[in-house]
DNA sequence: ATACTATATCTGCTTATGCGTATATCCGTA
DNA sequence: TACGGATATACGCATAAGCAGATATAGTAT
């Protein structure tokens, strides 16, 4: 019970929705996400910690940067959330405009660091988001 | 936004996850909720409101007695969270022991009032709980 | 009107949550 | 080793949320 608590209250957050929904077009990193949301780093970090806590999202290190994308739903709770995520993003005003954020940013190569844009370049999902 | 975060956080509670829980079931009056639940009315009255605000539940008043059930979802996002219900239902132990203490009180008839003792007699549905 | 029952709201308190700033840690590079 | 960039955590504060107990309201019955 206290699991499934703690598993809402990890989604009633805007910030934490607005991350969540941008993660479900795929893997981001920090630096990515604050700019994109125009946060503060420390804020960023903090609700992504709540985020792995409730074990919705993994994080991966690669090189100084942390990548974080949506987590292998475990239980049938969780399974319906990522479901849910889908609809939430398509009716949610705001999370179309970070998307829209995220992808102008993307493209202008305005990144973090080096292996940002290299990563960026590799892997051309950029259209992930526009095929919706 | 602030419509959506309203309703996690209006499900990011314990008392009030198993208030839906309880419902998913069919109509309750407050007293009912109180006694298997074995918290304070105004602790009920409380949580019910907050649910009410968020649109999860409606309440219908009969007599001195008010009847609380699960609201016809409106957006596609309420629609998932009734079918969610479901799910979080059958996975939390303490919503089933909800429910066996749901049925115990109803037969016992130990109700808070002849009208709710009445209902009961008049609608079986006593055993949509059994179905499961 | 009075009394009684069920429900809702108010009050004071405690705890939890979110924020920004400052600081710590982790990792690559020189 | 020292330095700098990316990320995480600690701290102090403001606000929100939850609780128990007291009180208010609505309806019923005498």
């Amino acid at each position: 019970m206290r699991r499934t608590v703690e598993l809402f209250k990890a989604l009633a957050d805007e910030t934490r929705l607005r991350i969540l929904s941008l993660l479900s077009s795929g893997e981001l990193c920090v630096c990515e996400m604050t700019k994109v949301l125009d946060i503060g780093q420390p804020k960023a970090s903090r609700h992504l910690a709540v985020l792995r806590q409730a074990e919705l999202v993994v994080d991966r290190r690669e090189g100084m940067w942390m990548y974080y994308s949506l987590a292998e739903p475990r239980s049938e709770t969780q399974r319906s959330i990522v479901a849910w995520l889908e609809s939430v993003r398509r009716e949610l005003p705001q999370a179309a405009a970070d998307m829209d954020a995220l992808k102008r940013l993307q493209r202008s190569g305005g990144l973090c660091g080096p292996l940002c844009a290299e990563r960026r370049r590799a892997a051309p999902k950029d259209d992930v988001v526009a095929t919706r």
